[in-house]
DNA sequence: GGAAATGTTTACCG
DNA sequence: CCGGTAAACATTTC
């Protein structure tokens, strides 16, 4: 369930793992796997040594010393792992790579069950590929423009929850963090964004890189083990979910059951009390 | 057996 | 242009 604190958790793992090894091979293994705008074959990379491991919101790609790069979307399910002779094969292999840095050999593997991830071989403009030109910055990237984005929002007529999961106003949050960040920030899913004051965006904006940061140090806390590491599980979901996937269960806050409701063709979950759509005062 | 689940893109309609 | 909705992609789990 790859969100930006996946992505970053599977980015760490990869620039730790791979950084400085040369692409022997590439073999792409399923006839989905390449997205169709990439520009060659996943075997263009062949020979190129990966000079750094980046991310824009849920965006990775290595950067290669020829000004290209190894483009990949993690979709649903995707995950990359590096082989390890004494672990089973992993199932649903769509692409193994063969790595080298001198004596020091290994494979990467790119694992997708739903395949809703890809690969790519696509050229940078200004480092960022084509494919991810059009995403907004996410929170943690240095150039990121709080103030520019909360005026973006604050424009806006659509839900709030529908503006936060736009990947071009900003990236990174997803279905889960949305929910998470929404019940953080006591905003209901459905108000209009340009209905809520500047000082609540805000409010919303840290408590996304609040909640996503908290699960990146979660996650990051798998470095001893090579398969941990790059698979992109955090679990932080277990402990820490307030509001995602709670339907039922009290709220941390108030004790008040957390709501489910189907919204932009996704479920939201919140609490009915803490996020109030209107706000009208109670009488008396 | 049916619904729901993660993300992105595209289409269609108002 | 904006926004809401749905469908498409695939598979597994409840």
């Amino acid at each position: 369930m790859p969100e930006l604190p996946e992505v970053e958790t599977v980015r760490r793992g990869l620039e730790h793992f791979v950084t400085g090894f040369t692409f022997r091979s590439a073999h792409n293994l399923h006839p989905r796997v390449l997205k169709p705008a990439s520009i060659a074959p996943l075997s263009a990379v062949e020979g190129s040594r990966i000079v750094s491991i980046n991310r824009r919101g849920k965006f990775l790609w290595f950067t290669l010393d020829n000004d290209l790069a190894l483009v990949a979307h993690l979709g649903m399910s995707g995950q990359f792992l590096v082989a390890q002779r004494d672990r089973p094969h992993p199932k649903h292999v769509r692409a193994r790579f063969s790595l080298k840095r001198g004596f020091k050999s290994h494979d990467l593997l790119f694992s997708d069950q739903r395949t809703f991830g890809w690969l790519s071989v696509e050229e940078l403009t200004d480092g960022v590929p084509q494919s991810a030109l059009h995403i907004a910055l996410d929170p943690f990237d240095k150039a990121f423009d709080r103030n520019a984005v909360i005026v973006e929002m604050k424009s806006r007529k659509a839900a709030i929850k529908s503006v936060i999961l736009n990947q071009e106003i900003m990236s990174g949050v997803g279905n889960i963090y949305a929910d998470e960040s929404l019940w953080r920030a006591k905003i209901h899913p459905e108000i209009p964004a340009c209905d809520l004051g500047v000082k609540k965006i805000e409010s919303l904006i840290d408590a996304a890189v609040e909640v996503m940061g908290e699960a990146v140090t979660v996650g990051g806390t798998s470095f001893d083990s090579l398969y941990i590491n790059v698979n992109g599980e955090s679990g932080f979901f277990e402990t820490s979910l307030a509001a995602y996937g709670q339907e039922g269960e009290p709220c941390p806050r108030c004790g008040t059951a957390i709501r489910r409701i189907a919204f932009a063709n996704r479920s939201s979950h919140f609490c009915p009390k803490c996020q109030v759509k209107s706000r009208r005062k109670t009488k008396g």
